[in-house]
DNA sequence: TTTCTTTTTTAGACACGTCTAAAAATTTAC
DNA sequence: GTAAATTTTTAGACGTGTCTAAAAAAGAAA
C-alpha cells in the first residue's frame, strides 16, 4: 500500500505529464508540490525502486503502468469525495478540495466503489472534472474551451481547469458556475480576451480565463 | 494539529483509563496498541511535552483536559463514520471498524459536524457505543449488562463492549444483534454463565459474553 | 569552445515514529 | 530484608520524508 506522500507525488506527475506520459522534470514536480528539488530527486529514486516510475537522472521521470494506475485511482477517490462533500454535506465548491485532499488517501477499494454507487455513479466532480471508472480508466476529455467558441455560438459551462481559490472566487464574482448558459459575443484580437453574454449581461474574460472554462455547445 | 499516531495513543489511553482518568501503565498501552513498551515511553514523553498527558516515570500516564478532549473528538469522528459506513454505504458491523480507523484522522471540525447532521445526529454507533457531542462531552453510559439481569427479566440489546471480529462472529452465530429482545432464563452459579431465551430458543452465554452485552430493561 | 547560468544531484542533517538489547527501577517472593 | 522476576527506561539504530548547502551536470551565450 502506497503512503500518502507517494500518492501525492504520483498524482502530481500524472497531472503534469498528461495521458501521453510526457517526461516530467524535477523542478516542475517540486513547484507543483511546493517542495524542494532535492526532495523530489530523493522521492523519484524511491518511486523507481518501487517500479512506479521510470527515472532518468538529469532528465526527469515518467510513470509506469502501475504508477499511472495508482495515480488514477487516487484521482478517482479525490473526485468522488468532492461530490460527496458538495452534494451530501452541502459544502461549497471552493471548500471541497482541501478536505478531499485528505480523504483521497483512505485505503479501501470496497469503500470507493460503494461510495460511487451511493452517489449515483457521477461522471464529473463539482469542478466538472471527469471521474475515472473503477477499472482505472480515465475518460477522455472532449470538452471545448470558451476560447474555442466562434462568434455568437451558444454553450453551457461543464467544467473548469483550475480549482484554486482565486479562480473559483473570480467565477463566483462573475456569477458563472457549472450549468451556466453563455454565448460568445466577440474576441478581442489584441489581447485575445473574449466577451461573452451571460444572463443578458456582457462579461469580459481574459485569455487565461477563457482557456480554463470548459463548455459544451448545443443547437439553438 | 495532532498526528495520527498521537490521536491513536490518546484514544488508547482514554479507553484504558475511563472517565475517572486512572493512571495507565506503559505495558497496558503497549498491549492495546500492539506496539513495544519502549515506543510507548518515547511517545508518553512527547505527549507530556505537548501538555496532552501527565507522565510519571515508572508509574504511567493520565490525560490532561486537552488530551482528553482530543481523545473524545477522535472517538466522536470514529463513531460517526461507522454510522455512515453502515447506514449509507451498507457495510456490515464487522467491516466498519477498520475503515473508520482511517477516517477518524481526517481533520476538519466542519466536516464532522455536517456529517453528524447528515446522519440525523445519531446517539449510538453500530456497536451501540455512545457518540460524544460536538462540545466534546462523552455521554454517560447507564446501560445494564446481561449479567446484571435478574431471573425472567426481559431486555433489549442496545450495545456491545467488544468489537473484535471474534466477538462479532459469536454474536452473529447466536443470531444476536442490536435490538434483539431477550429474557434471562437462569444463572449458572458454578461458572457464572447465563442462559437466556431469544426468539423462543435457549442460548448459553459465558460470563465474559454476558458482561460484554449491554441491555435496556422494559416493563412487560 | 569556453564561460556563465540554470537545473539537478549529492552529502549531511533533522523530525517522527518505530524497534532491539541492555540497564535501571520496581514489585514479588522467599 | 534480600534475591528473583517483572516492568520500565535508556541507548543506539533504522526507515520515511523533508531540508540546506555544496558539487556536478546540462544548456545557453559569447
Amino acid at each position: 500500500m502506497a503512503s500518502e506522500s507517494v500518492e501525492n507525488y504520483l498524482k502530481a506527475i500524472y497531472r503534469l505529464s498528461g495521458s501521453e506520459r510526457r517526461l516530467v522534470t524535477t523542478n516542475a514536480i517540486a513547484e507543483q508540490l511546493k517542495t524542494k528539488a532535492s526532495s523530489v530527486t530523493d522521492m523519484m529514486k524511491k518511486l523507481a525502486a518501487k517500479k512506479l516510475l521510470e527515472y532518468i537522472p538529469y532528465q526527469g521521470g515518467r510513470l509506469t503502468d502501475d504508477g499511472e494506475q495508482l495515480a488514477i485511482h487516487t484521482i478517482r477517490k479525490h473526485r468522488l469525495w468532492e461530490v460527496f462533500l458538495l452534494e451530501k454535506l452541502q459544502f461549497t465548491w471552493d471548500q471541497v478540495h482541501d478536505i478531499a485532499e485528505q480523504m483521497e488517501h483512505i485505503d479501501s477499494p470496497e469503500l470507493v466503489n460503494r461510495l460511487d454507487d451511493f452517489l449515483g455513479n457521477p461522471k464529473r466532480d463539482p469542478h466538472g472534472d471527469l471521474i475515472p471508472d473503477r477499472e482505472g480508466c480515465m475518460p477522455e476529455n472532449k470538452d471545448l474551451k470558451v476560447s474555442d467558441l466562434s462568434q455568437n455560438q451558444e454553450a453551457v459551462v461543464v467544467g473548469i481547469q483550475d480549482s484554486s481559490h482565486e479562480f473559483l472566487k473570480m467565477m463566483e464574482t462573475k456569477g458563472l458556475q457549472i450549468g451556466s448558459h453563455i454565448q460568445l459575443n466577440s474576441k478581442n484580437e489584441w489581447d485575445k480576451s473574449v466577451s461573452i453574454v451571460f444572463e443578458k449581461r456582457s462579461i469580459e474574460l481574459s485569455l487565461h480565463a477563457a482557456n480554463a472554462i470548459y463548455v459544451e455547445t448545443y443547437e439553438v
